[in-house]
DNA sequence: AGCTTTTCTGATTTTGTAGTCAGAAAGTGA
DNA sequence: TCACTTTCTGACTACAAAATCAGAAAAGCT
């Protein structure tokens, strides 16, 4: 068996194990850990099961693996937040707000599966939490921190306002099972999106933001 | 075999399906369908597993029986609401996000579930909206509605307002495991759970409120 | 007490899925 | 062509959990 997690190695097998990622994040993303059946991978990755265990050790080693691709996006994340790094805290929280909202619907696994795990708990969130959101959260929490100390924002703590604000965004953009079945709503709306995505950013961070705050922003 | 559905029947096997129900929606709350064994809930229910076939059919409608518990809640969350009757679309809306909170601290199993099942879809998540929560999103979306046309709200899609106002609540109180694990932070707070609530829900209406909404509100 | 019904259990079967293994096919280099 | 490695499959095992069933215990009734 190849070292599943040595990106560059072998040519043809590595196609196949792309292949193979990519429906599992799929599948991942949409059923959560336990719906998924290696099984139905296979099928929708048209290879026999036993393949999965050639270029996986077992269910969990393929999960974390395809949440690896997340890593990319959240590294790009970062290289793009780079540029507003002089910004007032509030405004660089503005825009990774932004960005997490582009993220979200461009990448729906990402908080689906952060969301489904984090409430569920277990060792798969832990692992999430040490490898691809627990750093991320934190940078924001910092942000945020600074704003509050800013007069920029309200005194909410730090951390919950974090998760009101991504949970809040990812169950807008997520949550569509329930709002289709629910109201009879389509919510990809590609057309409309842009303006969607700057009314939720609107809607969600102003009510954290003071007066003073809600001034900066105009000024900008 | 009793039916299950008929509340007032049976004295002495209702104790223990009611023991078992708890059980099952405490687990089922936490963990989410797919990771609950009925061997597990037959345990902490102390009853034997055959136990739960005899009081109810199959996974499927014990877990339906289990939710059925949280009809009462949204009744009296209903009746709760009737005194605001007369009040103003918007703070009629507040009252309702004011309660909701409330039930999602004292009742953390409805939140999640939604939340939960929301995510996946599926046939539970199909159920959920007939019987339980698609009648009372309705009549929230229904008030947005109202407070839009009012002016007092800004004009954003009341139906993905509502799922925002609530997913963003349900983040903030459920996903404890979450932040618990990723900022070492103890949700549990109940000193500081009122002042909390209150923050949360300025925070999130607030964000959603025109100049007029705003005004409306501190005239109250 | 004796009979009947309800409530529950121990033992077992069934089912679905993760994981294994021996070996076939496909690709690679001499 | 032939040896060799990588990649993959069909057939299988292992196991956990749902569901069943025959019958025991408990409760209720006369």
């Amino acid at each position: 068996m190849p070292d599943a997690t040595d990106w560059s190695s072998t040519p043809k097998g590595e196609a196949t194990a792309a292949r193979i990622r990519e429906v599992a994040l799929d599948q991942f993303s949409r059923l959560g850990f336990e719906r998924v059946t290696l099984g139905g991978i296979a099928r929708a990755a048209r290879v026999s099961q036993p393949a999965l265990h050639y270029h996986f050790q077992d269910k969990a080693q393929l999960w974390r693996s395809a949440m690896l691709a997340l890593a990319a996006v959240i590294a790009e994340e970062e290289r793009l937040m780079a540029v507003a790094r002089d910004l007032p805290a509030v405004s660089q929280l503005r825009m990774a707000m932004r960005l997490f909202l582009q993220i979200s619907w461009n990448h729906p696994a990402l908080g689906r599966i952060v969301a489904l795990e984090g409430m569920a708990g277990g060792e798969r969130l832990e692992w999430l939490n040490r490898r691809l959101i627990g750093p991320r959260n934190r940078r924001l929490a910092e942000l945020a921190r600074q704003a509050i100390a800013d007069g920029d924002l309200r005194p909410f703590p730090p951390e919950m306002l974090i998760v009101t604000l991504q949970t809040g965004g990812v169950g807008v953009i997520n949550l569509a099972p329930l709002m289709r079945e629910g109201f009879g709503v389509d919510p990809d709306l590609p057309a409309a999106r842009a303006a969607h995505e700057e009314m939720i950013l609107e809607a969600l961070l102003g009510g954290f933001l003071t007066e003073r705050g809600r001034a900066r922003e105009s000024v900008r």
